[in-house]
DNA sequence: AGCAAATATTGACCATCGTCGATATTGACA
DNA sequence: TGTCAATATCGACGATGGTCAATATTTGCT
């Protein structure tokens, strides 16, 4: 079971597959964790532990497909441009957005299911 | 709604009622969080998002009664005892933990529900 | 009272993180 | 080709966080 999910995750695209990890069926409340398995959580839980990130994602997934230009989400922040960009990329390379360019535009979307994940993770429904 | 919650808050023992938070059911994929929605978030996410306190819930969420005694949790983690201690103490200020102490051992015990609640904030079922 | 065991607190160190200003890159368009 | 707008990257700074050694506190026991 745990080795499933290891070859889940070398095999991902993206560099923390928080959608692979879900596979693999060890909720927090289910079983002592191991230390990788808590590495991993804790890795997931830290990208979206920020208020920036979370209103981040919360505009992102309550835009209409769940998909936001970058230059809608640098205003309502009150935070500059640079660290917009760095946020985005940070959750970007956690597994919960994709991004994609239209233009001179950067849409980043919701991958459907990430959020799920952890949440599952987290305790079981 | 939102008043609602923030007087829960302001009358509840802990220092981050995470389950009175979670009553205020604004899941992040819902709406765009406000501010202060977002804080209380992170600072419940930012308490777990640790791999020695990930591993801490875990190892006293599968022991019975959701219970376990400060000398069963030193040893399974490579970390000393004064740092177990501050995990302790981080996870208890955050709202997923109770301590009670009989003799000279204390005992910390999951908060029924509390998990539950930052799970459901993080993605809606 | 005095000792021993379990746990908490303190103070310090190093690493990581969030933010910013400045600059680089990308892409559209005249 | 040159310019402009949108976004990303870089380097730095202050703040926060995880860990430890040393010490304090609490509690049971003799």
């Amino acid at each position: 079971m745990v080795n499933i999910c290891y070859s889940l995750r070398m095999s991902a695209r993206t560099l923390l597959p928080v959608v692979d990890v879900g596979a693999c069926r060890a909720p927090l409340t289910r079983d002592a964790m191991t230390q990788s398995q808590a590495d991993d959580l804790a890795r997931s839980l830290k990208a979206i532990a920020d208020p920036a990130r979370l209103r981040l994602l919360s505009i992102i997934a309550a835009s209409e497909g769940q998909e936001a230009c970058v230059c809608d989400l640098t205003e309502p922040l009150d935070i500059g441009q640079p660290t917009v960009s760095h946020h985005l990329k940070v959750l970007t390379d956690a597994g919960f957005l994709t991004r994609s360019k239209r233009g001179t535009w950067a849409y980043f979307t919701l991958i459907p299911g990430a959020l799920a994940s952890i949440s599952r993770l987290v305790a079981s429904p």
